[in-house]
DNA sequence: TAGTCATGTCACTATATGGTGACATATATC
DNA sequence: GATATATGTCACCATATAGTGACATGACTA
C-alpha cells in the first residue's frame, strides 16, 4: 500500500470529503468535528480522522486535552499533479476517438 | 450516492486506477485488460469495468463478440475542478498554519 | 482531591467489497 | 451445423470497512 493509495482511499469515502472540507477553512478540535457530524459518533469520526492522518492529508496537534486537526493540502496537490494531469493530457485524443464512434451509437455518452 | 461519490470511490481502488492508465493510451477490449492483468481472473477485471463504467468513467461499444473499453477524461476533469481546486484554494493560507503550528513542534509534518 | 470534559482504545456487529469458479449467451470460423 | 472464442451472469467466500457502545486515560476546574 504506497502513501499514493492511502490518499486515494482516504478520498474514496465521501464522509473523510467532507471532514477535508470543514478543515479546508479553519483547524477544528475533534469535538467541534464531531457537533458538525451529527450523524455519526464520535468514534467514526475519530476513525476516518486516522485514516486521513495515515494518508498525511490531516495533520494533528495536542494542546492540553484538546485535539486540533489541520488539514494539509500538500499530498491532495501532489496526487493532483502527477495522476490526475496525467489522465488529462490524454483529454484531447480520448474526446476525439469518443466522438468518432459515438457517430456510430445513438445513446450520448455520459457528461 | 451523487455521481460524483461514484467517481470516487471508482478512483479510490489501484486496481481500477491501474485499468484507467492502460486506457488512457489506447483503447482496448475486456481480453485485452485481462492479459495485461495476470493477478486478476476475468470476472474481476469485469467487475471494475462495472465500477468504472457506473461512475461514467468508461464507456463502452459493442462490436461483435469484442467490448471496447474507452476512457472518459471528462469526469476526471470535472472532479479536479470543482473539488481538488477548491481544495488547493485553501492551500496558502493551511500551509501558513501549518507553519506557524510546527515552529512549536520537533517532528516536521508529513510531505 | 473530586468531578467534568475531551480524547483514546477496545470489542463487537453489519454490510460492502474484491475475488473466484461454474455456467450461459452470443458471435466468428471451420 | 459444429466448434472455438469473447463476453455476460450467477452464487459463493474471505476480508475490509463503517459504525456503535462501553470503558480507560489525561487534563482542566471547583
Amino acid at each position: 500500500m504506497t502513501n499514493e493509495d492511502l490518499i486515494w482511499k482516504a478520498l474514496g469515502d465521501p464522509t473523510r470529503r467532507a471532514l477535508l472540507d470543514d478543515l479546508a477553512s479553519e483547524p477544528l478540535t475533534t469535538g467541534e468535528l464531531v457537533a458538525k457530524h451529527s450523524d455519526l459518533c464520535r468514534t467514526a469520526v475519530m476513525k476516518h480522522l486516522g485514516v486521513l492522518e495515515d494518508a498525511g492529508l490531516v495533520v494533528v496537534r495536542r494542546e492540553g486535552r484538546h485535539r486540533w486537526n489541520y488539514i494539509n493540502p500538500v499530498p491532495i496537490d501532489r496526487v493532483c499533479g502527477r495522476w490526475i494531469h496525467g489522465q488529462v493530457r490524454h483529454l484531447t485524443q480520448a474526446v476525439n476517438r469518443l466522438k468518432s464512434f459515438v457517430e456510430d451509437q445513438e445513446e450520448p455518452w455520459p457528461q
